[in-house]
DNA sequence: CTGTGTCCGTACACGATGTTCGACCAGTTG
DNA sequence: CAACTGGTCGAACATCGTGTACGGACACAG
């Protein structure tokens, strides 16, 4: 009787494909190829496998970018999370330079991203999520900074953290794309100073 | 001779028929469908038009956003534009007031622009083009308060322009989608305080 | 009546996504 | 070795969406 445990290698080429896949996709979004313009077709060229293996490891094209994001955007989050306000008005500078060189360095792929979640819910969802997280953390930092008297009592918590995060994220994005990394410096040092000077350590009125 | 002249009523139709199309778009809009899930047919049976005519009217099916959008954005981007420093972060706040308000009643067709933008470089162009215009025009306006010494010299206007712009019109836009309206009032003073104390008024270090 | 412009309906070409199926190959096990 | 299993291949297929082509109908103006 032949076996029935599933042989060792098997767990091994499943995964080399998957990553064959994803790999032929990172290289076209790198040479500039939108995410919704590279079809499956051109995927599996690229890759050299048959659409039937494709759709036997990826349930659908939107997969991909699933699997592509993988952690990439707690990552990402993570970056952001490590600040904390005692670190200042330069920590968190140092922190949006970090989180702008990791956007860079991923760019091809955060961009199909927030391209997909426009029309599709379910890339939408994760990606929603995240930054809800987030949101939800920065406005409790500022309460938290409020109750010890640092942050003025003016500030709308909810409404300041929904500004920082989601105008911060679409703000880096936009800049990854319109700047060649020139002006990425100054660029986290005037968003720390925004965020800094605009809630943080607003003056009163 | 039969005329040559065009028939006085053949521009009356036609513009009917566009109305038609344009407010059979905004009404599946309005229910909550996706610019990208809505087929040219299910316009067609929307409008009750033929599949040919349509095709006579719109060059193709992003002709109807753009159309769609004719000067929304320009008036939105003239609102913002109605403010200057000298109405202080009060006129900022109402000015912002505004433009959330207008945001929402016109939520739907914004919402499919930013998300073909995402993706179609058509629409995207018109779409960045006035962003960018409005981005420059910040920008100088706080050259003008630096000269005047009104606005320290730490600020760097491109970047704060940049973040201005591009991160305060994506936080409105997100706020319109996960608010029911009665948070606008304090968004719209958060966003203003924000770029106030952030970049026109923000303190020394 | 005749030309012109608008609209309709149908059919079509084309491309993309996702499914199905039979055949093949490689490795594992008895 | 022989049988079985899992992974892969290739090709065909169903389905849907976009945009085009064309012939016919109708209204209206000269």
């Amino acid at each position: 009787m032949p076996s029935i445990t599933r042989s060792r290698s098997g767990g091994d080429r499943r995964a080399a494909l998957d990553a064959r896949v994803l790999a032929a996709v990172e290289r076209l979004l790198a040479e500039g190829m939108k995410y919704t313009e590279i079809s499956v077709a051109r995927i599996l060229e690229e890759a050299g496998i048959a659409r039937s293996t494709f759709y036997v490891h990826f349930r659908d094209k939107t997969d991909i970018l699933a699997r592509l994001a993988g952690t990439l955007r707690q990552d990402l989050l993570e970056i952001a999370g490590r600040w904390e306000p005692g670190d200042g008005v330069e920590g968190l500078a140092a922190t949006f330079a970090e989180s702008i060189a990791f956007h860079r360095k991923h760019s091809a792929v955060l961009l199909a991203i927030t391209e997909a979640a426009a029309y599709d819910s379910g890339i939408r969802d994760f990606y929603s999520s995240d930054l809800d997280a987030f949101e939800a953390k920065v406005a409790q930092a500022l309460l938290a900074e409020q109750s010890q008297g640092r942050t003025i009592g003016g500030v709308s918590v909810e409404a300041a953290g929904r500004v920082i995060v989601w105008g911060g994220e679409s703000a880096i994005a936009h800049h990854i794309q319109v700047d060649d990394g020139s002006g990425d410096q100054a660029f986290a040092r005037e968003l720390a100073s925004l965020w800094w000077y605009g809630a943080f350590r607003r003056p009163a009125p």
